[in-house]
RNA sequence: GGCGCGGUACCCAAGAGGUAAGGGAGAGGUCUGCAAAACCUUUAUACGUGGGUUCGAUUCCCACCCGCGCCUCCA
């Protein structure tokens, strides 16, 4: 097995893959905040994430994912208020969209996917003993962690904690605080909110608990990986350390993965640019989930991504490329036989594909191995020394590829039709389909070459293309 | 200011001490009745700038410039 190594933004470096439980990698991943639709910043840490699981599993690990769904923090709590309804009923709607989306794109299910609101008995167990530790402290009905009680406290984020101390630019006036470093376990109710009565008193959970209490429960107190955004890393990331390790007084987490952001168009995603794009928005305007998928996947995850209106051009190119390539292989004739050479050639690109994802998910290598083959095959086939045998072995290696790609096989139709998006294009029936063709190939045979250009014309309108091949068959496809 | 990421051809992007993967796009060509697909050729003599180390750097070191992120419950 290849030797896998990923970047630890706590060390900095690149470290081999050691699971704590050999054979098996605990993975916890910060997923959404479920008070809107995510966008597509959101799905690029997801699909990164994505990525990485089917890699593991296609190396023979078996992988334990939990991913969080946050469902109770201010805003959920200030838009729930405003529409009148619980949190619960309102964040239920932004779980089943989010879903879909994850759905849509191709993005596997995590093992676990774990609410906060279902864990708060966890969460404050969790308290409690950080409580009897004598780590915390309680002010005006919320408790607080008292990171001076943490001398590891920055080791993550490299953070300049005294540079902090001064508090300058803390929001002094909402809570009391000893330290404006200190941060919440649990916050008071503030009249007419959502609160639980609990052991620790009456509130809600802080922002980082959640992630502490659901990670260490379904996955040990010390985890192999820990996934978000980089924007997470400091101050969540550094707190549920905190909070874990003074807890556990173990290691919370061996490596630590951020997925760098997306950008739009070189600016920012922000609201007030109005380039705050879901999945949705992207598909009203006609961009397939496989273009999406590929276009996310295609660049490093370390490195920014400029989410721009010509890469996606490209993304869709390339994907249509790859595409082209598996209908020919599957509908072409070859000659019996195999060819050693091309085997071997086969061979290769797998062992690249597969030290290009070992070498901390380098997508961008994995790709050019799948690119390099595709265009080493076209050619044999070109010259017909490609055989039979070796399109069985390499109809597998694409099977290989694409259980992390995912964009091969077209179902882009299908997952936009769950999300209620119609094709642009009426659908013509297969059978249609082949009976103009048969209709065409006959035109041709008398060379109407008239007739047979207007049945290609009508196809295309369908949204239909043709390819005619060299040994008279005709291949098909929906652009 | 602190911490971090990045600056490679028209666009996206890999890479490593020995002189530049892959994809997209463009141009020319082969094949084809025409298309489509595919293939071939072609598009980086300063890999942000200036120094240094070295036989040799774009790849190592230093400084600087530029873009971006985090340092405010934003993936």
């Amino acid at each position: 097995m290849t030797q896998i190594r990923l970047h630890n933004t706590l060390t900095n470096r690149l470290e081999p893959l050691d699971p704590v439980h050999p054979g098996e990698v605990r993975i916890y991943t910060c997923g959404p905040t479920v008070y809107a639709s995510a966008h597509i910043g959101n799905f690029r840490t997801f699909m990164f994430q994505d990525v990485l699981r089917r890699f593991l599993r296609s190396q023979g690990l078996r992988v334990l994912q939990v991913m969080n769904v946050t469902d109770v923090d201010d805003r959920i709590i200030q838009s729930a208020a405003a529409a009148g309804i619980g949190i619960r009923e309102y964040t239920d709607k932004y779980i089943q969209a989010f879903l879909h989306d994850i759905d849509a794109l191709h993005i596997e299910m995590p093992e676990e996917l774990v609410r906060a609101t279902d864990h708060i008995e966890d969460m404050v167990a969790l308290i409690e003993r950080l409580q009897e530790k004598g780590l915390t402290y309680k002010s005006d009905g919320s408790i607080y962690f008292r990171i001076a009680k943490f001398p590891a406290y920055g080791k993550l984020s490299k953070i300049d904690v005294h540079g902090m101390k001064a508090g300058a630019r803390v929001d002094v006036d909402q809570y009391e605080k000893d330290d404006a470093r200190d941060f919440a376990l649990w916050k008071a109710p503030k009249p007419g909110e959502h609160f639980w009565e609990t052991r620790i008193g009456p509130g809600r959970p802080g922002w980082h608990i959640e992630c502490s209490a659901m990670a260490m429960k379904y996955l040990g107190d010390t985890l192999d990986i820990h996934t978000g955004g980089v924007d997470l890393a400091f101050p969540h990331h550094e707190n549920e350390i905190a909070q874990s390790e003074a807890a556990t007084g173990k290691q919370f987490v061996r490596n630590w993965l951020h997925a760098e952001h997306l950008i739009i168009e070189g600016q920012k995603m922000s609201k007030s640019l109005g380039n705050f794009y879901t999945l949705r928005d992207l598909f009203a305007r006609g961009h397939k989930p496989s273009t999406i998928r590929f276009l996310l996947l295609s660049v490093p995850y370390r490195r920014q991504l400029n989410f721009t209106e010509d890469g996606l051009t490209q993304a869709r190119n390339s994907v249509e490329r790859l595409r082209n390539f598996v209908a020919r292989l599957k509908t072409s004739q070859f000659p019996a036989g195999s060819n050693a050479e091309m085997l071997k050639r086969i061979d290769k690109a797998e062992s690249d594909f597969d030290a290009g994802l070992a070498d901390d998910i380098n997508t961008a290598m994995a790709l050019a191995a799948v690119f390099d083959l595709v265009r080493d095959i076209n050619t044999a086939m070109d010259r017909g020394e490609f055989l039979q045998q070796d399109a069985v072995r390499a109809l597998a290696a694409t099977e290989k590829f694409d259980a992390i790609l995912a964009v091969l096989s077209d179902t882009d139709d299908d997952k936009l039709a769950n999300l209620g998006f119609s094709p642009q294009k009426p659908r013509m029936s297969a059978e249609e389909v082949d009976a103009l063709i048969e209709e065409r190939n006959a035109a041709k045979k008398r060379r109407d070459f008239k007739r047979s250009d207007e049945i290609r014309q009508k196809l295309a309108d369908s949204g239909i293309m043709l390819e005619d091949t060299k040994d008279g068959s005709v291949r098909w496809k929906y652009k």
